[in-house]
DNA sequence: ATTACTATAGTGCGAGTAA
DNA sequence: TTTACTCGCACTATAGTAA
């Protein structure tokens, strides 16, 4: 697909028989054929056979792949200076909000952030092509809060990047995300802000949401 | 190797497990952990274990991989004005200045180009990996040369694309890259211009240059 | 916890070929 | 000339497991 969209697949349609795709992408002509049927499926590209060849156009979702692939480029590379991911807001078990609440974490948060966070966390599931940022986002300039010990329980480290959150109605530009910093594998980030982010972003379950993190200088 | 670029492994050495890289990637471990021995196997990855994991740097051989990529997805989506491409000089049959010489041609190149190209074509044979380029090529602004009928032969239409022609030690601006329009899969570009370029350039055989295209408004 | 070997299961490739 | 089917083979992924 990139080859097409590299002979301006995006802009109009392309004309290309198998045989050339095939000998520009070093792959059969059985294989090449295959690719474009396959991206047909996936809704990708839109294909009508055409007098010695065929005719494709990259379709809208193509488009946004090509582009996601963009700015993963743009970030290893440094030109985009901020990650933007879309998530879906879920109901957490409380215990963000449990957590967040202890003093040996309010008082670390007041400080870096310079406001004091609502006791209570907005999850965000983050889409499925958007797992690499989270990490990515992990290089962007976060604070790192200091875990303590309390009523024989460990609270441990975590990160907390700055970051605004929107719809297509509202934004909400004091949010931070935190991160346990022994981090295992989740699709969740918990984001935090001075004001309580359900009301104020009129949010139920299931609505989706933007964040942007600030990448600082990378 | 993207998604370790995608961590800062460019810039800096990066901690990572093959389980973690797994469930980023959506594969096994096993995969995972063969991926990553690929990787430095061709050159990419410097890699050593680690405590509960490995480090890995993308090696500079890595970098230029994906800063080729970054390049293609520049030009799809149009930040990139102009067109790189290196190639190696290589003798022509002959064909190219007997061709360009025909009054029909040379009457054309001079209203379109302003200049009045040398009867003969420089042939630059582009390297590999350069070849979505040439495709890519065609969506700059070039000019239509129109064929015409002589001595009961058909001589066929052309594009020609402005272009700038340099080594490490010359330049000369005023050039153009002429590709029938009736196009049959080639690696070898003929380029034109006023001067005799293998004079002028002190060029033989198996020099390498780089052709720059204009790509226009895109 | 890790990495990574071996053996098997699975997927994708291209030759042959029809339309 | 095209596209694109079937099918055998090779390559690639994963399960099981050792270190």
């Amino acid at each position: 697909m990139k080859f097409i969209a590299l002979q301006g697949g995006t802009r109009h349609p392309i004309h290309i028989s198998s045989i050339n795709l095939s000998k520009n992408l070093g792959v059969s002509q059985q294989s090449a054929s295959r690719y474009l049927i396959e991206l047909v499926e996936k809704g990708y590209l839109e294909r009508r056979l055409a007098q010695g060849g065929q005719v494709v156009t990259v379709l809208n979702k193509g488009i946004s792949v090509l582009r996601k692939e963009f700015s993963d480029y743009n970030l290893i590379f440094g030109t985009q200076k901020e990650i933007e991911m879309k998530g879906t807001l879920e109901t957490g078990l409380g215990e963000g909000g449990y957590y967040i609440s202890k003093k040996g974490y309010m008082d670390q948060f007041q400080k870096k952030l310079k406001w004091k966070p609502y006791e209570g966390t907005f999850n965000l599931r983050l889409h499925d092509d958007e797992v690499p940022k989270i990490e990515a986002m992990k290089a962007a300039e976060g604070f790192l809060i200091e875990g303590f010990e309390q009523e024989g329980r460990t609270f441990g480290k975590a990160w907390v990047f700055k970051c605004s959150l929107k719809n297509e109605k509202r934004i909400v530009k004091e949010c931070a995300i935190i991160s346990p910093k022994r981090t295992h594998y989740r699709r969740v980030v918990e984001v935090i802000s001075p004001i309580f982010l359900r009301d104020k972003l009129k949010a139920k379950d299931g609505d989706v949401f933007t964040i942007k993190v600030d990448l600082g200088d990378v």
